[in-house]
DNA sequence: AAATGAGTCAACCGCGCCGGA
DNA sequence: GTCCGGCGCGGTTGACTCATT
């Protein structure tokens, strides 16, 4: 037998009697049979071949992971969806056994839905803003002018005055729960610095670096962290939660050999464009905030303040997300506008 | 028990890309 | 160069289930 077309019938869809709606298992038996014995091919079960062709890849198929999603597929759902957006083919490519449909469905259904709860646009993944959080109490907003880069709000956090601080908690961070894979690398606990019931949006944005206090490998004393909770935060590429990005750049970040191991990342293709605008970002700051990062690895670069703005450049430069690495308002607001 | 609403998910639709004629 | 069919993709729809009132 001469295989068709899977799109046998598609544009005639409308012109042939071919059967739609839900399949019933006798298709499904047929379909399988035929598949079996000639390949993805030919169907005669007056099915549009658009048809047939879905519902095998999306249901029939033999090595099809059926269930519930995994808190690990979820992580990895949330990751890829950040990098590559909705691009459900490329991101159920990252799950095997998962189609595309079941991640998109999944997504709509369940992540979105969490990651909102928990005060992050699920198309950027960054933090809504306040504006966006109609649970934020309006006074919280005062603080923030929508025609300034986030980060020059965050960078005001030193100079801030106590009474500035002193804007409305925010509420999505009492919701954390540590079980879930959104949020569980970025466990907030006991603040450092401040009281858990005076914890507010810019705080909420700290708590990367609070994070960081969690993992002994980086050996910060609490001095280190109370130092560093100083530092600026560029909120549209640091409110993501995953780990895989987040866990290194803060690490690095915040770990006496900070630029140097962020550096060195972004050499790695493995990582994101985000993930290296991020670092380049937080690299930077460390140069404004006029900071001693010497490197202690072998692979991290000793940096004794003297940032390489080349290799930053032309690290950056790929993304295609700035002209130019000259100021660091500048970057924000590239970064803030891509 | 019935009605209603929300959530889930399989299936459909339309579009864009690609390769061959 | 362009036309056409094949293919894959993302968005949307609608049927179904379950929880709530």
């Amino acid at each position: 037998m001469k295989a068709i077309s899977w799109e046998m019938g598609h544009h005639c869809c409308s012109k042939q009697k071919v059967k739609r709606g839900l399949w019933s298992p006798e298709e499904d038996e047929k379909l399988v049979k035929h598949i079996t014995i000639y390949g993805h091919g030919c169907w005669r079960l007056q099915r549009c071949g658009k048809s047939c062709r879905l519902r095998w890849i999306n249901y029939l198929r033999p090595d099809l992971r059926r269930g519930s999603f995994t808190e690990q597929e979820e992580r990895t759902i949330i990751d890829v969806h950040r990098i590559l957006g909705n691009r459900w083919a490329q991101i159920a490519k990252h799950l095997p056994g998962r189609t595309d449909n079941e991640v998109k469905n999944f997504w709509n259904s369940c992540i979105k839905k969490k990651l909102i709860a928990k005060g992050l646009d699920p198309n950027t993944h960054n933090l809504l803003s306040p504006h966006h959080l109609p649970i934020l109490n309006a006074n919280s907003s005062k603080n923030i002018d929508p025609t300034k880069p986030v980060f020059a709000i965050i960078n005001n956090t030193s100079s801030q005055t106590k009474d500035a601080k002193k804007v409305q908690p925010f509420q999505p961070r009492l919701s954390m729960d540590s079980n879930d894979p959104v949020i569980s690398h970025h466990l907030f606990e006991n603040s450092l610095n401040h009281e858990s019931s005076d914890l507010n949006w810019e705080d909420y944005n700290c708590f990367l670096k609070k994070d960081v206090g969690h993992d002994t490998t980086v050996g910060l004393s609490n001095q280190t962290l109370v130092e560093s909770t100083k530092m600026p935060v560029l909120l549209p590429l640091s409110c993501s939660s995953n780990p895989l990005d987040l866990g290194t750049v803060v690490q690095s970040w915040a770990g006496n050999s900070g630029l140097g191991s962020a550096l060195e990342h972004t050499r790695r293709p493995e990582v994101s464009q985000p993930q290296m605008v991020y670092q380049g970002v937080v690299a930077q700051e460390f140069v404004n905030e006029g900071l001693d990062f010497t490197g202690g690895g072998e692979d991290q670069c000793q940096t004794n303040g003297d940032i390489d703005l080349e290799f930053i450049e032309a690290a950056l430069m790929p993304c295609g997300m700035f002209s130019n690495v000259g100021t660091l308002d500048q970057l924000a607001w590239d970064c803030k506008l891509a």
